[in-house]
DNA sequence: GCTATCGGAAAGGTACACTATCCATATGCG
DNA sequence: CGCATATGGATAGTGTACCTTTCCGATAGC
């Protein structure tokens, strides 16, 4: 197929396609002649994942780019590239670090047996971090105790995730299963909350009829 | 104290202080004389609140503002009140619904005991209808096979939440403890199931010694 | 042959979140 | 008092991110 018809069974642009192999997200197609090129269904699929990266993981188009490099890394094992990968759609966004709020990550991750030291190092902690600095520059420096129920509801959901993702065929699906399901779960998991919130301080505050 | 101090105490430079003035994110300070205004506590919580929604919410100027206003509104209860900052801290995104994801909401809302009907009709479901066609779209269409072990683990983590937020005070607090709580809380969880994911893979593929 | 479409390159556009400049006025210190 | 510095308010400008538009000569397909 050539560029339209990526576009119409997409539902992306042609300019934004172009755009997209300008920056690398797509691979070029196979060229017939010097200005007419030949795409596949592989270029389809991976075309939906850089839109669902975009749209419900929210990346940005560079931190696509990376997580496509690490998918395509051949030169990995599984583990090597599923923690590359994890690292690439793990972005910590950008702040001071509270030292208390560091101290909290440092201890939530030995209790469960780690001997992290360096929290800066990994993206994931980091990202931890940031988020526990940010409670506490808004007056929230109890949030830690929260740290022990989410991890124990936390067991359950990524159980799942691992039997769902490890349910797929290939090494590579398997990786993109789990650049899918992590940051289409993130999405799915924040609405459900939302949804269990609600029916949780239903028992507390009522319907409505007595608050 | 002036904008200076305030600017001093919140890491928040004078000319983004401003302009969050002009946007009605922060309310004006009390005018002393035609050209010098006098700030207080509450307008630096009010700022840190702004910078935390910014940065890790990852809300945008305009739902922060959102958000505020359905904080401060006074007409309404605190259930009311609850709704609308739930709503407000709720963007969806946007994009097309594929018909069978919001068929696999209805399901699940009904498994629930619910019985709504229009999925478009709450931020928080037609969010999930949105994670669950982006999930359709890239081929993962069991995706919504992870739903109830999702709600399984998330109503321990909503239970912790809810009695986080009924620890405090007054109404006031409890309303911008569960905007704090969800969208901190959603960072957090994000940080925290990529360690489950860690140590729930391990199990499955081991160390790396063997993949 | 004729119209629509193509690949490729370059320039343009839009939205957002600040940031800089100006100015008349106030503050605060010596 | 004198004078550097800071202030509130308004307007304009900046930088980044993500596309769109426009152009070109070449091809596809009827």
């Amino acid at each position: 197929m050539r560029v339209g018809e990526l576009s119409k069974r997409s539902g992306v642009p042609v300019p934004t396609i172009k755009y997209y192999l300008r920056e690398g997200l797509l691979p070029a197609g196979v060229l017939t002649s010097p200005n007419q090129a030949h795409y596949d269904d592989e270029h389809l699929r991976r075309l939906r994942l850089v839109r669902a990266l975009v749209d419900v993981g929210g990346l940005s188009i560079a931190a696509v780019r990376d997580v496509l490099a690490a998918i395509d890394n051949r030169d990995e094992s599984l583990h090597e590239k599923l923690g590359a990968v994890q690292e690439a759609i793990s972005q910590p966004g950008s702040g001071e670090l509270d030292p208390l709020a560091v101290e909290d990550v440092l201890a939530f991750v030995r209790r469960q047996g780690e001997e992290y030291c360096d929290v800066t190092e990994s993206n994931v902690t980091h990202m931890l971090a940031m988020a526990l600095s940010a409670a506490r520059s808004v007056g929230h420096d109890h949030f830690h105790d929260l740290l022990d129920p989410y991890l124990e509801g936390l067991k359950i959901i990524a159980q799942a995730d691992v039997e769902y993702v490890a349910r797929r065929g290939s090494p590579d699906d398997v990786i993109e299963g789990m650049v899918v399901g992590t940051l289409i779960g993130d999405a799915v998991l924040k609405a459900v909350r939302r949804l269990a919130h609600t029916q949780a301080s239903r028992k507390v505050i009522g319907d409505g009829s007595a608050d």
